[in-house]
DNA sequence: TGTACATCAGTGAACGCGCGTTCACTGATGTAC
DNA sequence: TGTACATCAGTGAACGCGCGTTCACTGATGTAC
């Protein structure tokens, strides 16, 4: 539609066309394994030849690194929005657990295999390894900041290290989305809200 | 030393062979992962050559499975000894928590690495994710007794659904264990014995 | 809006390396005397 | 304990496949008139 152009686009854009490699390569990667999908799979799923990716691309790492970065940029963002968006705790814990949150980020069913993919690739990049552990902190930091606003408008004291807190509920998120991973069957999508929820009444029901 | 033999051995046996390539495997899946590491990698690092490898296993994935359930096998036989070895919950926790403990099952620096991998792999092993899933079942269902035994002997009764403390304890766990392999640096060796320590307290303490 | 030409996004055949696996072999071990 | 022979654990060269990467190309898009 520009006045510059007399014809009608028959192509995708360079930017679209990234956009689809990448959100092949994430499917791909939580299903088979970053190791075991081959960058003819991506191309294949995407709906390209495999020149396409070299286009955007320069190696394979270029590709994964690109999507830990997405991966974490679109987190923050979420993150974010739900900091902002609610204002009790009771709130915040439905919005965290709900089901789609995490689909908001990457169009990934187990956004949570992605993840150990990416992470387990990136802590072994001596060039990478070091962003992820800057992002990694980034990411208790600012759950550091919740839990402080969340005992502040309670007017609560914490009867336990604020870290150690920190380090309970992000681990405990980790560790839940592993366990589900393993055994999708047994996983019940309300225990993470559930769990979070009696330690937020111990928490600020103890002596 | 056997009467029916007359020579010394030269060689090591069948079995010290496969241990030896078992160790060596181990080591270099942590370090590297299963995907990077070769068997070329596994016969080098345990001083054999590519050929002893398929004398003792069929193929890569072998080696992988094998691994993956002596893992198991020495994490119940360790998880066991302590859970008969200690007789109170503060004992219990500090014995959990030894620096060494995990070290006892097998011969890997980072064993949370070497565990990401082998469930990874074994997730995606339709004849193999079976068991995993079923060895997973077991774990809980021994920390599931032992948190029974620990409130029957404290006289005490759980505020919270037995089921969400077990998973809540054993996510924690893997959950630090990621997050230590991600950023070792910031990893305290105290916080999960902490941590711990403090769950006991509220849950023991509520009202 | 239409035409001519330069650019460059995407094509797909070809290359070559690394790795899993095979196999004919060798020399140490087990067994019988 | 020593010898002879069969067995078989471990050797290492060779094979072939798959995959990452390259490159000469083509035809759609951008630009100027």
């Amino acid at each position: 539609m520009s006045s510059k152009r007399s014809r009608e686009r028959v192509r995708p854009t360079r930017d679209e066309t990234k956009a689809k490699l990448l959100d092949a390569a994430a499917m791909l990667f939580a299903d088979q394994g970053i190791g075991a999908t081959s960058i003819e799979d991506i191309c294949t799923k995407a709906g390209f030849s495999r020149g396409a990716f070299y286009s955007s691309f320069n190696t394979k790492d270029d590709i994964v690194f690109e999507l830990l970065d997405l991966h974490f940029e679109m987190n923050q963002i979420e993150a974010e929005r739900l900091y902002s968006a609610t204002s009790d705790t009771v709130e915040y814990i439905e919005a965290m657990s709900s089901p789609d949150r995490r689909r908001r980020t990457l169009p990934v069913d187990d956004i949570g295999m992605l993840y150990i993919e990416l992470t387990l690739y990136a802590v072994r990049d001596n060039k990478n390894r070091e962003r992820l552990v800057e992002r990694q902190r980034r990411d208790f930091a600012m759950m550091r900041d919740i839990v402080q606003r969340i005992m502040a408008d309670e007017e609560q004291e914490l009867p336990a290290d604020i870290d150690d807190v920190v380090h309970l509920l992000l681990g405990l998120d980790m560790g839940l989305l592993i366990h589900a991973l393993v055994d999708p069957e047994t996983q019940d999508p309300n225990r993470w809200a559930r769990i979070v929820t009696t330690l937020h009444r111990l928490l600020t029901a103890a002596p």
